[in-house]
Order: structure tokens, then sequence, then C-alpha cells
DNA sequence: CAATGAAGGACCC
DNA sequence: TACCAGGGTCCTTCAAGT
């Protein structure tokens, strides 16, 4: 029967899939699954969208087949020797056990519908939804007793539950009562105000739970909107209890290691999420305290990873459904995944997390994308990107920060997407061939982002100008310009400009070819020498990237692309028309989102991913390959 | 032979 | 009627350069 599963796998496989992430939620464990999912497949049946998660559904499951039929040579194999390393593994993780606090997790219930219905109580019995037809955020209880959920599309809502109410996002109103909220767990904090501290706590005969509750009610006076916790000895756990007697409850799991481990055992790892604190982010639901010994820290924000639809059934494959399913195929799980999904789910069996409150708050990259009807005319995929470049320069300002890395995003209305990412000193030094622009290939998009990372300190700005770009880059190497140099102005504030580029000398008038786009300009002097190269720095027209980086490894079908680049205030301006047939020949990746930013606030990011990636890549294929 | 950049995904709310 | 978001983080794989 294991052979025989064919078409009945696939399509419950991506039944499972267009569900849609959030099916385990809270609310939604009476729905009939099967008929919604159904449903949701008959609605969405044909649509492009549906087309690309079959194609993303097949994906998964190659790289699944490829696991099994791995996994059925390892069946056969000795792990003795494997087990030994895994349980040695196992004892030294246990030794790191911390059960020495308390640790909180406080979820809003609903968040967006609770608010909603508290300012229109007549919705309270009726199954409403916040969001648009397009996409709902969040559904309230009613309404996922037809299983509408949040991250469903409204339309598809409405053929579930014809009733529904739909109400608008008012973002600005959440961020409001976010702001009561916090203001509320700032009275609990020693750091914020340690005055009310004793008033609340110092009264040691409260028992956590008692201190919790007494904030969820406070929470509940204050804003008429109810809270979920979750009490253990860790961020995991604490996460994965603010679950239970969700909504209006809350659950303490003892800090002690043989209810822990009873715990997990039974959960199904797809209710597994890991909270980790990151930076403060105002507007969210969710909330974690910590109390120790009669101090209580508040943290607001985070960043929560887990295991999800994708990793769910790998894991299932591999015939693991529960935590405690991950002991018994811990062999097989230490020969298939790479070390680093390996030890997240060691920890996860463990019941290990993370206890800290590193509020490591470095953010690490800011994007901007748009959502549109679907755009073909280059001029209206011009202006809708210098709008969203606009909007992220403007963010970046806010935030006072400046980036070396730009990353643009484009989704056809296939949905494919594809991103294409520069960082800007590289690109200055490496100066791609400047393609010349092909024929006119109008491309249709439904969505444009960009995004800037790799922030830099000012500092750093100040060898990345045109002396850098002279002194590497062959004159050879340049080739002809930009057509359209001139249709996109630079722009006049422009600070990353000021800092990067530095004014070239020129002593005599003469004859002199441009380093970016090569053309000879004749005699011209110092000024307009400078004007030229500002205006072909700041537009720069490039060879594609795609067809020079990408062609290798992705087969193109017509022609590809123009490519402009354009200083706008702190960020880039990126124009591309690619062809519309990408053929992604890349694998899926391996088990995700098993992420728990462990201990060591932040030690170099960079360096750990590489070398685990290398230990990963060495390690692997000496394990898979035996002998 | 480490370090790095780029592209693509998975996951969360 | 309407036809699948937007903002982040981290992980994995590839490829190329010294």
């Amino acid at each position: 029967m294991e052979s025989s599963k064919t078409t009945e796998d696939h399509t419950r496989s991506l039944l499972t899939r267009l569900a849609g992430p959030s099916t385990n939620k809270a609310g939604l464990q009476s729905v009939d699954k099967e008929k919604v999912n159904k449903i949701i497949y008959e609605v969405s049946k044909g649509s492009a969208f549906f087309e690309n998660e079959v194609k993303r559904d097949a994906a998964v499951t190659e790289k699944i087949n490829s696991m099994l039929s791995n996994y059925e040579k390892i069946k056969t194999q000795d792990l003795t020797a494997d087990l030994v390393i895994v349980d040695t593994q196992l004892i030294e993780l246990d030794q790191t056990r911390d059960l020495s606090q308390h640790i909180c997790h406080i979820d809003m219930d609903a968040f967006y519908a609770s608010v909603e219905e508290r300012d229109r109580p007549e919705l309270k019995s009726k199954p409403m939804a916040v969001g648009s037809l397009g996409m709902l955020t969040t559904a309230n209880y009613e309404a996922r007793k037809y299983g509408v959920r949040s991250a469903m599309p409204g339309y598809i809502a409405m053929r579930l539950c014809p009733q529904l109410i739909i109400v608008p996002n008012d973002f600005a109103k959440y961020t409001e009562v976010s702001g009561q909220i916090r203001r509320i767990f700032e009275k609990y904090d020693p750091d914020f105000s340690p005055m009310s501290l004793d008033e609340y706590v110092s009264t040691s005969e409260l028992t956590v739970e008692a201190v919790i509750e007494q904030i969820r009610d406070e929470i509940f006076r204050e804003t008429g909107l109810t809270a979920s916790a979750g009490i253990a000895a860790n961020k995991m756990l604490a996460k994965i209890c603010s679950d239970i007697n969700k909504p209006n409850g809350q659950y303490l799991l003892p800090n002690d290691r043989y209810a822990i481990m009873e715990f997990i055992a039974k959960l199904p790892v797809r209710k597994v999420s890991v909270f980790a604190l990151k930076h403060e982010t105002v507007c969210k639901s969710s909330v974690a305290s910590r109390l120790l010994t009669g101090q209580i820290y508040i943290v607001l924000g985070y960043d929560i990873s887990g295991i999800g639809r994708v990793t769910e059934r790998i894991l299932e494959a591999l015939e693991v459904k529960t935590c405690g399913d991950i002991y018994t195929q811990r062999g097989i799980l230490y020969k298939l995944l790479s070390p680093i999904n390996f030890g997240f789910l060691l920890r996860v069996y463990l019941g290990i997390g993370s206890t800290k409150i590193e509020s490591d708050g470095a953010r690490k990259s800011i994007s901007v994308e748009r959502t549109f009807s679907t755009l073909s005319k280059e001029e209206d995929l011009y202006n809708k990107l210098k709008e969203i470049a606009m909007k992220l320069a403007d963010d970046l300002k806010e935030e006072n920060l400046k980036c070396k890395t730009i990353t643009i995003k484009l989704k056809m209305p296939s949905f494919q997407t594809v991103t294409r990412s520069k960082t800007i000193c590289r690109y200055i030094q490496t100066g791609h061939d400047i393609f010349k622009y092909d024929a006119e290939l109008p491309v249709s998009l439904r969505l444009m982002g960009l995004r800037a990372s790799s922030f830099i300190s000012s500092d750093d700005t100040q060898n990345m100008g045109l002396k850098r770009f002279f002194s590497s880059i062959p004159p050879s190497e340049m080739t002809s310009p930009s057509k359209k140099a001139k249709t996109y102005p630079a722009s006049q504030e422009n600070e990353l400009d000021r800092d990067g580029v530095d004014l070239i000398k020129i002593t005599t008038n003469d004859d002199y070819a441009c380093p970016v786009c090569t053309h000879v300009l004749k005699n011209i002097d110092n000024t307009q020498f400078n004007a030229h190269i500002d205006i072909c720095l700041n537009t720069v027209e490039l060879k594609t990237i795609l067809t020079t980086q990408r062609s290798a490894i992705m087969p193109f079908s017509s022609t590809v692309i123009g490519h402009e680049i354009q200083h706008l205030s702190h960020a880039y301006l990126i124009f591309l028309r690619p062809s519309t047939t990408f053929s992604s020949s890349r694998k899926s990746c391996s088990v995700s989102g098993t992420n728990e930013p462990q201990h060591s606030p932040s030690p170099k990011l960079t360096t750990a991913t590489g070398s685990s990636s290398l230990l990963n890549y060495f390690g692997n294929s000496s394990r898979q390959n035996p002998g």
C-alpha cells in the first residue's frame, strides 16, 4: 500500500496547501476541514494562484521523494554509532535546561477582530472578519466556525460563509490599542515603573498564575479585549502554551522536567512554534513577559518561527507526527536533516528553549512592497516602482539608516516571484557589462517591492565612491550608455550620492571617456564631467543580472530585460523587464522554520550562517554517502 | 578552503 | 461584482574569487 500512494496523496497535500498556513488556529478545531478544503479547492481551481500552488506543491513532493529514497537506504543500515552520537547530544542538551524561572507569553485573542467588535458590539454575534475581499487579516470566532481565518482571501471566505461581514483594516486604531496595552505592561515592569511593582507583585502570596490573571484582567478592563497566556519555563513552551486555552484563558506548564516531556511528547509537531524576542514592535498583538523571582520584565515584539505546512509534510513522511516521534526517529532524522534542523528538533523534543530576553534590537532590513492589478506598460511600472522607492527612502530616513544592499522583488501575474539584489559597492565596482536593451518586451506584474538591507554607517560610505570604482574597473569593461540616462534625472538631495561619489579632477578640457557609460565626452570641463558622471551613476542600464548571472541556472525562453538603477534619495530605483517565463530549476530547501535564535546575542551572524552552511554540506555528504 | 553575495523558500502575524 | 497582503528573520544552495 505504501507504494500506491500517488494521485490521492497528491491531491491531499495540495488541498492542505491551498487551505493556507493557519488551519490549526484556535477556534478552528471544530470545523469540518475536509469540507472547507474542498470548497477552497473548488473556488480557486484554475486560477493563476492555484496553478502556482500546484507547482510549489509538486516541488515539495519531489523533495520528499528524494528524501524518502534516501530513507529507504538508511533504514537498512546499522545506526548504532549514530545513535550514540545523538544520545550524547541529547544528554548535553538536557544539561542546558533552565527551569529557574517562568516565562509568560500573552497573546491577544483575534486582535483586530476583537477591536472591531468592541467598537461595534452588534458584530459580536455575527461572523465577521477584518481585511478586504482580497485578503483577510483575522476573523472573529463566530466566523472561524465556518473555516474562515486569517490570511484567507475575502472572496473565498464569502463562499464559506455568505453572511460574513468584512470590516476594513484600521491600523491606526490597532496601534492605539497596542499602546494602551503596552502601558498596562509598563506598570508591571520594574524598568519602566519600579513604584507600581510592589503594588502588583511584592505581595508574594500571589502565584505566577494569579499575577498573569490580574494582568489579563486589567487588559480587559482597560481595553475591553481578552488575552490568552501561556506560562512555562522557556519562550518556546510559553508560546505553545498560550494557544492551549485560547481564547480568554491561560495555561501553566509546571517547571518540571517530567511534566514538560510528557506535555511535549503528545504534541503534534505542527503546534510547535518558537517565540524569540526581537526588536520592539508596537503594532503587534503579542506580548511576552518574564516573571523572575518577584520581578516582571515585559518585552514587546517577537520573532516567531515554527513548524509549518511544508515541514509538517516532510516530517510526516519520515513518520514523525508528534514531538515524541522525534525521539523514536532520531537516528533517521540525524542522517537526513541538516545539523541545524536536527538540533532544533532535539530541543523541541526535550522542550528546551531560550530563556533569554535579549532585546538585541537592530533591525536587518526594511522593505516596501505593493500588489496591484496587473500592469504591463513600462511607464506604469516605472511610476509604481518610483512610488515604492520613495516610500522606502522615507522609511530609511525615518530610521536614519543607509543601506548597502537593495533587493527588488517582482511577482508575475502567474505568481512566479523573482528577486534581484545588489550591494552597492560591489555593484559599482564590478561594473557589469552594460546591456544595450533589447526589443520591447512588455511584461506584466502584479507586485513590486524593494528591500533595503546591509545597513552601513556613514563611515563606510566614504570609500565607496568613484575613486574606488576607477581604481578597480578596467576601462575595457565599460560599455555603451543608457539610452534613458536623461529620462530619469538624478534626484537633488541625494545623500548617498554625496557620500558615495568623489569628485574627479580633470585638469584640462579634453575628450574623456565616461567610466560608467564609456561615452567619449568631447571638450568638457570638470563640472560638466562630474555632472555627467552623476547622471550615469544615477541611472545605469545594466546588462541584466538575469542574463549574466542566472542563465546558467535558469534557462530563459526569450530575450531579457532592460535594467535600470536610479538613485532616489537613499534608495535605488530599479526597473526591469524580465521575460515572463522563468523556469525555476531550483530544488526547494530542506526543513526550515527551525530558527530559534539561540543564546549568544549577536555573534557574527554571517559567519555563523556561512560556517554552518559548510558544516552542513560536508556533514551531510559524508554522512549520507557512508560507504 | 573559508568567506561572501545572490536567489529562493519557509514561517510568523 | 470583487478573485490570495505586507513586513520581517533565518536557512540553504550555488558559484566564484584568492
